[in-house]
DNA sequence: GAATTTACGTCAGCCTTGTTGACTTTCCAA
DNA sequence: TTGGAAAGTCAACAAGGCTGACGTAAATTC
């Protein structure tokens, strides 16, 4: 990142550039959300279950604390979720069997089925949006939101499956 | 973005590709918020106090209205959070002189100071993940998120100055 | 074997920020 | 002059964060 002035390299780093920067994740993480939170108005569930649904289904038998630093969310809000969750029937939780102090955690088929839907709301927007930008765009999104992470939050989605 | 089976153009529209956007965006925003949210915490004013500030700062003299369609609350929750920066002192409004049933919007001294120091953190976290990804990564972090907006937050993103 | 720590769940209460609905005041424009 | 838009306000409520305190079961440590 050379300082030469007007050059290339300065100029994507202005004032300018920044705070367009910041007003792209407001408006692009409004549209991330909108689809979702259509479909889970009207049931009882909201932002907070779809999150909850989505890492469960991501990272299958994860137990309550795992979530928890997944989420960066206290114990008590992420219970708040998940008993709804269970009681409904789209979560089932079971003992360890190594250690009986933890739950697993995992979608039932109801639960499969909810996710399903929300994730495919989700990805559809996704899909057009990669479309519209073309592979390399991708590429350089990624990059730009992995480095906008916290190093704790970088190493949580580094976890979550390699794949990908 | 021709249906060729193991082709590039393919590939990156797989599920998991797509999943791991999605968890990047997720992650991501929350580094995104995480420092005005340390700045914020302690004194009265939260999140919404900062978009708030954030929009007036960048559209000086703005109508309510205009705010409310930017931001995409209600006029109640607006309100709330604008009457507390204006009883503050952070934030003046005055009559339209063309039309004095609007209210325009400007910044006080006392608000240019906080809302830098905001955007001063937002923006030095932009500007590491700008530099650590390059400017090529950058410019298709832009159109990834643009790509992704409703067609209406489009409008408004491209309204706000368009410089940058 | 006793004491401590860990993982989880729960009760109670609080805050921020969003929502609806109802109503008023002001003021422009047909 | 009257209808409607813009702004503001009051009240009530909900989602989803938070802290603090407490309980229980299981694992670990001394």
């Amino acid at each position: 990142m050379v300082e030469r002035p007007g050059g290339e390299s300065l100029l994507f780093l202005t004032d300018e550039q920044l705070r367009k920067g910041i007003e792209a994740m407001f408006f692009a993480y409004r549209g991330f959300t909108a689809d979702p939170d259509r479909i889970l108005e009207g049931m009882d569930y909201g932002r907070a279950h779809h999150r909850a649904l989505h890492f469960i289904h991501r990272a299958p038998g994860t137990t309550v604390s795992n979530l928890l630093s997944i989420l960066g969310v206290t114990k008590q809000s992420l219970n708040r979720v998940l008993r709804t969750l269970i009681e409904d029937g789209l979560v089932r939780s079971e003992k360890g069997k190594a250690d009986a102090r933890e739950r697993h955690l995992h979608l039932t088929e109801k639960g499969l089925v909810l996710e399903r839907e929300l994730s495919d709301a989700q990805r559809a927007r996704m899909r057009a949006a990669y479309r519209a930008a073309g592979p390399a765009a991708v590429a350089g999104f990624r990059q730009v939101l992995e480095a906008m992470m916290d190093p704790e939050m970088r190493r949580q989605y580094n976890r979550l499956r390699e794949g990908g």
